[in-house]
DNA sequence: GTCTATACAGAGATAGAC
DNA sequence: GTCTATCTCTGTATAGAC
């Protein structure tokens, strides 16, 4: 049965139903025929709007990343909050939520995923690091930052904060985690050049 | 036509042929077919000695890792150099080189070739943990340095130096890699804790 | 234990008719 | 824009030779 639609309608049914695959069976597990069963078109109509799966991938990270930005745009924003504690905040909140549910991201972490999560690496760095730049700006001017890279250290800032709150790549145990957030912290100040203890409040949450 | 050879001759003469294509054509666009021309063996053969051909990318990337690890220990143990440089020289040496071919290294990392970069990384951190966690508390009996998250200092400096010596993630200009490192050094300095510029003479090389 | 040969299911991707 | 048919490739599974 044929049924004829809008391109850009088809297109976002597609990406809706890949979006929801990926981050349930993984993307690799995820088949194209997988995708064409549930959207109900056949293998040319999806070619005929993606190159390949790997595009589709790309799509769905965009729109991913986007969401976050947004996030973290939001927050770096609100001047009444301390400049350190908005960094860290914007930094955990750009981690992908997928309308808030935990255990969806969690399965997007669970499964080999070694394409989309270096794309979404990428992709975050992309347009995080701008966001951060000017947010560091203004801790060099407040005299509350002092370091002479500010580019490169918020690149491995951003870089060391996906690896503890979004990725898969160190297969920590659950009571491994403070440590590891507090060690980030305490690198993170001191990359920043912030004086030490400055972050103590947020710190008080992982004790 | 039939040539028995015992199994461990096999096995490697697979390996080689399988890391050479791997690394010249990328591991995705390298087909079992590929190896098994070359090898010249069925591929009953094949998959008598692996169960899969990212099984096959496993054994590499160990035998990869293993030996940097090995340049690695060699460089830490000449007491003569300062520690800082010795930790340093460690985490540049290695980056795999494959016997000294820098256009290789090119190569591997120019390709799409995400599983077998995330598996890297993985296994690596892994074995250098270890190793640099005897440097640095090294260090910090010594009185050098100062920290108290050695452990995830360690992964943090190891997952950036990964990330700019061996990975593709970030797609850098030459012109901008003498700041990235220089960033890199002083970052790795400010969580060492270590008096500042005593790395100075190792950062004149990139000046 | 080691190897060949081959057939086959299911994946991603393409070509061309309508 | 959409479809069907077809291609290549991975990986499984044979049956059997030495």
């Amino acid at each position: 049965m044929k049924t004829v639609k809008e391109g850009e309608v088809r297109r976002q049914e597609i990406l809706m139903v890949a979006r929801e695959l990926f981050v349930t069976k993984g993307y690799e597990q995820t088949t194209v025929n997988d995708i064409l069963k549930i959207v109900d078109i056949a293998k040319g109509t999806f070619y005929y709007y993606f190159n390949s799966k790997e595009e589709v991938l790309a799509a769905i990270i965009l729109d991913i990343v986007e969401e976050g930005a947004k996030r973290a745009e939001q927050i770096l924003k609100d001047k009444s909050v301390p400049l350190i504690n908005r960094i860290m905040m914007a930094i955990m909140a750009q981690s992908p939520e997928f309308e808030g549910s935990e255990e969806i991201r969690d399965e997007m972490h669970k499964v080999d995923n070694a394409k989309l999560e270096q794309l979404y690496t990428r992709t975050m760095l992309k347009r995080m690091t701008p966001l951060l730049e000017v947010a560091v700006a203004e801790g060099v001017a407040a005299d509350l930052f002092h370091l002479d890279y500010p580019r490169e250290t918020i690149e491995s800032i951003l870089l060391l904060g996906h690896m503890l709150f979004d990725c898969n790549i160190m297969d920590w145990e659950m009571t491994e985690y403070p440590a590891k957030i507090k060690g980030f912290l305490a690198n993170m100040e001191r990359m920043l050049g912030t004086r030490a203890g400055e972050l103590k409040d947020f710190l008080q949450m992982f004790a």
